[in-house]
DNA sequence: ACAAGAATAT
DNA sequence: GATATTCTTG
């Protein structure tokens, strides 16, 4: 029975995020020197990050091809008042750990059967974010997560070292919800089973999202729904040592952590995208809270020149 | 036509 | 290996 990590990881694995200060550098190394420039954004990436914290060693790419006209149309060529970062090929995107967090804790709020990339894509509120991304992203998260299943549920060796290479540490910095290990078929008994459908048909409204995940940001349950397709039943493990109440309540939701979108010295976000009403901005709780007194609104991949 | 998911490529 | 892109399907 060694379960001394258990309190200590989670304790710390905020501790280990970086602060707010190194997503400046991780989104100016998405902007395009194009974007650059179409934005007057000067490329002077001063680093003032002698923190000994582990800074994305993003390299910054030496040059990016020509704005290829890919979509098709032509027509496009001119985009004098159009926005070029949606032509432009952006660089590759780095998950932090930040990124990460968001991406799981969307998913959580969302559950399984809603997390599809593009409601996911809409709930971390990351500009600059696409579709793609996150795609790719859960692609990977859920073979992440099939290999957990696998191990847990193996029975055979309940001494399964915990052997998480390096390409679970991304992972392991953002605490995985319980339901997501253990499918439980049952346990409709959420009052939130209702926004289901709402989410469905909310696909046509982007506010939407925001406004479900608003409403349940502090009731964490087994949001389980039935879904209409012919979905096999997993077999629901027994009571695996693995699901714990305790830290995900804990973990995603802190308790007197409701941060808004207030004001902040930092007025990096640019929404040009048809901004939602007041709902808007109004779901963010639980951002990545650095232990030094660091929180952070809506993130950005887009911020604008510093002062 | 759009989006999700898997497969494949860089 | 991580992420992007392509391909297929719903």
């Amino acid at each position: 029975m060694r379960e001394e990590e258990e309190p200590s990881w989670f304790a710390r694995w905020e501790e280990q995020l970086p602060s707010p200060d190194e997503l400046m550098p991780l989104s100016q190394t998405l902007i395009t020197p194009d974007l650059a420039l179409a934005f007057d954004i000067p490329t002077t990436h001063h680093h003032p990050n002698p923190s000994p914290n582990p800074a994305p060693p993003v390299p910054h790419q030496s040059d990016f091809e020509s704005p290829d006209l890919t979509g098709g149309g032509g027509a496009a060529a001119a985009n004098g008042g159009d926005e070029p970062a949606r032509t432009l090929k952006r660089p590759r995107l780095v998950w932090t750990p930040q990124l990460h967090k968001r991406f799981v804790d969307a998913v959580a709020h969302l559950g399984i059967k809603n997390a599809v990339p593009k409601t996911i894509m809409q709930l971390m509120s990351v500009d600059g974010l696409t579709r793609e991304n996150v795609a790719s992203h859960l692609q990977k998260y859920r073979l992440y997560l099939k290999r957990m299943q696998g191990l847990s549920s193996s029975g055979g060796g309940p001494a399964s070292g915990v052997s998480h290479s390096a390409e679970d540490q991304l992972f392991a910095s953002a605490p995985v919800p319980h339901h997501f290990l253990t499918r439980g078929p049952a346990t409709a008994a959420d009052p939130f089973m209702s926004y289901a459908p709402a989410v469905a048909a909310l696909q046509h409204h982007q506010m939407a999202a925001a406004a479900v995940a608003a409403h349940q940001h502090q009731y964490y349950h087994q949001q389980q729904q039935q879904q209409q397709r012919h979905l096999g039943h997993f077999g629901s493990p027994p009571g695996n040592g693995f699901a714990d109440h305790g830290f995900l309540t804990r973990a995603v939701g802190q308790p007197g952590l409701h941060r808004m979108v207030g004001p902040g010295g930092v007025g990096i976000v640019q929404t040009p995208a048809p901004a939602p009403p007041s709902t808007a901005g109004s779901y963010v709780e639980d951002l990545e809270s650095g232990t030094g007194g660091g929180n952070r609104r809506v993130l950005t991949l887009f911020p604008t020149n510093e002062d």
